[in-house]
DNA sequence: CTTGAGATGCCCT
DNA sequence: GGGCATCTCAAGA
């Protein structure tokens, strides 16, 4: 059992900028309550979407029945489902009326790891169960019933987190939203340099390893 | 190690 | 009906 603490991060933590609330979770520990057992990951890869203007936010085009949730209080779980079979994780930021939220993109598995491995129906290293937001979502079984339910709530929260001194935040463009336009060319992704759990880009678009 | 294709369902133009 | 905030597997080198 992991032995940080296990409270609930406080609505106002939401309540700002995406791409601030997206940077600062980084380090923080995702936490779900599965069937009895307890299931916790360490957040290393995140992704801002910030509003109607953003045109790689799904609010780009206003409100509609599946956004709808973004639009709503901070502090909240918007799930949806893509590509016809994975659910997406996002924690919903900013005061109600403001769509902007945070793609939660990675995670190094902290407890729960078997029960993790099951909900994924793989073996082998952790490093590879939950590092992408599909993969994410299977390992703590997330999916759209989690639409819109309260983060300060007993299935799924967010406890405060630390960076260790050897680590440092790195950004890139966001994954996938080539379709975006200039806002395909914002570094409103972040993740923990180094760190062995953030997502393997496609090969296409991995840079040779910097020495 | 690499690349490419196929899976698969729902939302919204 | 297009396209999508993805992943896995198989095959090649």
């Amino acid at each position: 059992m992991t032995r940080i603490s296990q409270a609930a991060l406080p609505r106002r933590f939401y309540a700002r900028r995406a791409d601030e609330v997206a940077r600062e979770l980084l380090g923080c520990v995702l936490l779900r309550r599965y069937r009895r057992s307890l299931l916790a990951g360490r957040i290393v890869e995140t992704e801002a979407y910030v509003g109607e203007e953003d045109q790689a936010c799904h609010a780009r085009s206003g409100r509609t029945k599946r956004n709808a949730v973004m639009y709503g209080p901070p502090g909240h779980a918007y799930v949806y489902f893509i590509y016809g079979m994975y659910d997406m994780l996002n924690v919903v930021c900013q005061p109600a009326g403001k769509p902007e939220a945070v793609l939660l993109r990675a995670l190094e598995p902290l407890d729960g790891v078997e029960t993790m491995r099951r909900l994924r129906g793989v073996a082998g290293h952790p490093k590879r169960l939950a590092d992408g937001p599909g993969k994410l979502c299977r390992a703590l079984a997330v999916t759209r019933r989690q639409n819109g339910i309260d983060l300060l709530g007993e299935q799924l929260w967010i406890a405060s987190g630390a960076l260790a001194a050897s680590e440092s935040v790195q950004r890139s463009a966001r994954i996938g939203v080539d379709y975006a336009g200039v806002d395909a060319a914002r570094l409103l992704r972040f993740f923990i340099g180094g760190n062995e759990h953030v997502s393997r880009l496609p090969a296409s678009r991995r840079r040779r390893p910097q020495r």
